[in-house]
DNA sequence: AAATTAATTTAGATATAGCTAAAATAATAT
DNA sequence: ATATTATTTTAGCTATATCTAAATTAATTT
């Protein structure tokens, strides 16, 4: 069974907003996230369960069925794999890359897929440090904290931000934060929550608590 | 303005079934080009010529326009350019990539192909030894003789074959001919046209004159 | 429990891209 | 010059994926 281009981003969208698990999701949220009508959603609805990707009951919602995950996790496995395709390989910054990935997932060739990720040499986090599913739908968790978590003198390495917004990726750029970036946490503030941080063991940033809580780290 | 993908594909027909130039096209060999109907290019046809990229005359055939060969031009260069990348970066056989290069350049992102090229080193030509047009639309020609007509002794190098399909490059990969291979006329047998020919300076690989005529070489 | 409001679905559009069958036009043969 | 054949176009239908407006259902208030 294959699905359309439009199928495989409701069937993402219903994925995300369900938080991987098989939570109930409402048409007014999808249509939301997909920036479309609800009409068109429940048009799309009844398709989608006439495939068995989700369980939809008109009126309350949706869930996605375990084959439903599958199929989700697999196209958020070939758009990680091509934004790191295209950050490592095209020099392309990582607020770059979104839209054409979003274009580039729908290419349907298994075998094109396995060698991007054998190109890639096997990655496990995309650009935004995001986990890329394996070809069994696996994906490689790691426990990750906003830097506001952490304790003085901790260390960490950047792996996400919560907030993914051109906007904040500016700011991090612009301050010369980046996924990736090891980090030690020099300074908080009691009153307000606002951190102070070493990047790459050189470079001091401060950070109201709202921006700190914004990025997600591993602990080491 | 832009295309739909399926319209780039008729164009590109259009543009292949009149040689390059602007010569005359019927409906009939569209559609048996694009493994349609007659019926259906009609339709195509009222929509391109609205778009301007090919002069209409009802009954009459068409003409691609020279707006229209520029967007020709164009998706092939990205089919090309794509051809390159799936062959020497990830190691896909020449003859496999066709199908995936098909989905591959209907990718809308000028960027994307630009930093695709650099990426590639500028090739100027695909695995098939076809030339790939720079992003104006020129491209490199390189006058290609059959091998069939070349004299003993003659040296050239494989650029391209006429008959790319799948059927005939199984057959060269066997016999170990390939695109970029180095080649030397060892002999021709008057009687039926057949040729032997060194390949790299140490494979001897003899073929009929309908084979010979299908490979081409530019001589050296 | 009835009325109001919010959420969702259905009905009836539009646009793209394909199809078949019938009609129209052009080319060819007698 | 007319008839036949080949080619091409039109008309009307299907499927996907949208939309708006109206209708329906569920949830919340009073």
């Amino acid at each position: 069974m294959n699905l359309t281009a439009a199928e495989e981003n409701y069937l993402k969208a219903i994925y995300h907003l369900s938080d991987g698990a098989s939570k109930s999701v409402s048409t007014n949220d999808i249509a939301a996230e997909m920036k479309t009508k609800p009409a068109s959603v429940s048009d799309m609805l009844r398709k989608l369960g006439e495939k068995g990707v989700i369980n939809y009951r008109k009126y309350y919602g949706v869930n996605i069925t375990p084959e439903g995950k599958k199929f989700a996790l697999q196209t958020i496995r070939k758009h990680r794999l091509w934004e790191v395709f295209l950050v490592e390989k095209l020099n392309f910054a990582w607020d770059e890359v979104h839209e054409v990935a979003e274009e580039l997932e729908h290419i349907q060739s298994p075998l094109l897929i396995q060698r991007l990720d054998a190109f890639l040499n096997y990655p496990k986090f995309d650009p935004h440090g995001d986990p890329i599913p394996d070809e069994f739908g696996d994906v490689k968790a790691r426990p990750r904290v906003p830097i506001s978590e952490m304790e003085i003198d901790q260390s960490g390495q950047i792996v996400a931000v919560k907030d993914s917004s051109a906007a904040f990726l500016r700011y991090m750029d612009k301050v010369g934060a980046y996924i990736g970036a090891r980090v030690k946490i020099l300074d908080k503030v009691e009153f307000d929550g606002s951190v102070e941080i070493l990047v790459d063991q050189k470079k001091s940033i401060f950070m109201s608590k709202d921006v700190a809580s914004n990025i997600l780290a591993i602990q080491s």
